[in-house]
DNA sequence: GAAATTACTTACCGATCGGTAAGTAAAAAT
DNA sequence: ATTTTTACTTACCGATCGGTAAGTAATTTC
């Protein structure tokens, strides 16, 4: 099974992109443990020895596609807080947060995934990650509870807790059965929910 | 390293319970693929082999677990339902769930975990026994809708899933970062965030 | 134009995977 | 007392795992 030469000068060869950018969907897809090298070396047509020359392992490769998928999380989120009033800055919030989670169809899994016995370094590594995400959050979160002056009192950091909560729920739980989130209207329920 | 002898005439070999038993504890916490068939039987100082013996292999233990937790789950939830008034149901509701997923604790991990590429049927297993969860959970939240009288128009089918969610993505976060869930005082903020 | 570097491939490694065939002691059935 | 059944163990299977050593064609450097 020969293959037919690839090394053409014109492309540029911007493997490792490619690399992580295969190995994002293959682990969203299937988690962690059920992918193998081979499957993200096959996955691009090359071999198995090849991603070794770009990374040290399979570790750094995962550890590589979480940054990128939190990256993407934090700027989508980072991008709700320029609306200029609370109202939309939550809503645009939920709405950013939903899509991501769409988008990287099966992200809440990989996240949730425990890796195997041995792997602490990494769990950690989600742990931490989670924590950025939760106090890019938060602020909003108690803008949100000034501005209401909500009757009910309620920590604000368990609120926090929550909110994100409902929405990785929502999306596990719509991942799961296949349904489809409704975009246009759920963000403002969840609003009703949690601020009025 | 020869294994003493164990074939003691006095001790019920109930194996097929410790093994369910002994395989449940370890996929929650390292996932489906994270365990092997010798770490089940490592577990219970039996051979790989004997598990064929009780299991025609690997999944149908899998499934036998999934079911057992389930069922637990459900009986679990219609305690609740027992409660005479539905702020109690409420309350007994979210308590025993969220204490069925700290006990269980990796529990939620578990269920979310995509097996692998060809696994399509132990998703669906899952993804029923989901509904069968929902179903139960369901009518309390209509009950609650009635009897609150709230002034925000929520469909019951959503409330119901964003209810679910909060936990699910409660149990979540809080395994996540090893905190501690607060079960005397979260189930009333849960209520009070849901149903005023 | 020779030498060095880049970006791979081919071919392999030992370990472990899920699973099986054959043998064996103890208990139960006859 | 003998046979059969139960509940395993020992020893193995081919496939696949993550990872590596050695070779090679193309490109870049000198």
């Amino acid at each position: 099974m020969k293959k037919t030469i690839k090394k053409s000068k014109n492309i540029i060869q911007n493997t490792k992109k490619n690399i992580t950018d295969a190995a994002c969907q293959l682990f969203s897809k299937f988690s962690y443990l059920g992918v193998s090298m081979s499957d993200i070396a096959a996955s691009l047509n090359i071999t198995k020895a090849a991603l070794y020359y770009h990374f040290s392992g399979k570790k750094e490769i995962y550890k590589k596609v979480l940054d990128s998928i939190f990256n993407d999380l934090s700027s989508s989120i980072a991008q709700a807080l320029n609306e200029n009033t609370i109202d939309k800055k939550l809503r645009k919030l939920i709405k950013n947060y939903l899509n991501f989670g769409l988008k990287e169809k099966n992200f809440i899994r990989a996240l949730i995934l425990k890796l195997s016995p041995s792997d602490k370094q990494i769990t950690k590594h989600i742990a931490q990650s989670r924590k950025r995400i939760t106090a890019l959050i938060q602020p909003v979160i108690e803008e949100a509870l000034r501005s209401k002056k909500l009757t009910k009192k309620i920590d604000a950091n368990l609120l926090t807790s929550l909110f994100i909560g409902i929405m990785d729920g929502l999306l596990l739980e719509y991942s799961f059965l296949n349904k489809k989130i409704n975009l246009a209207k759920i963000p403002d329920q969840i609003i009703a929910i949690f601020f009025s």
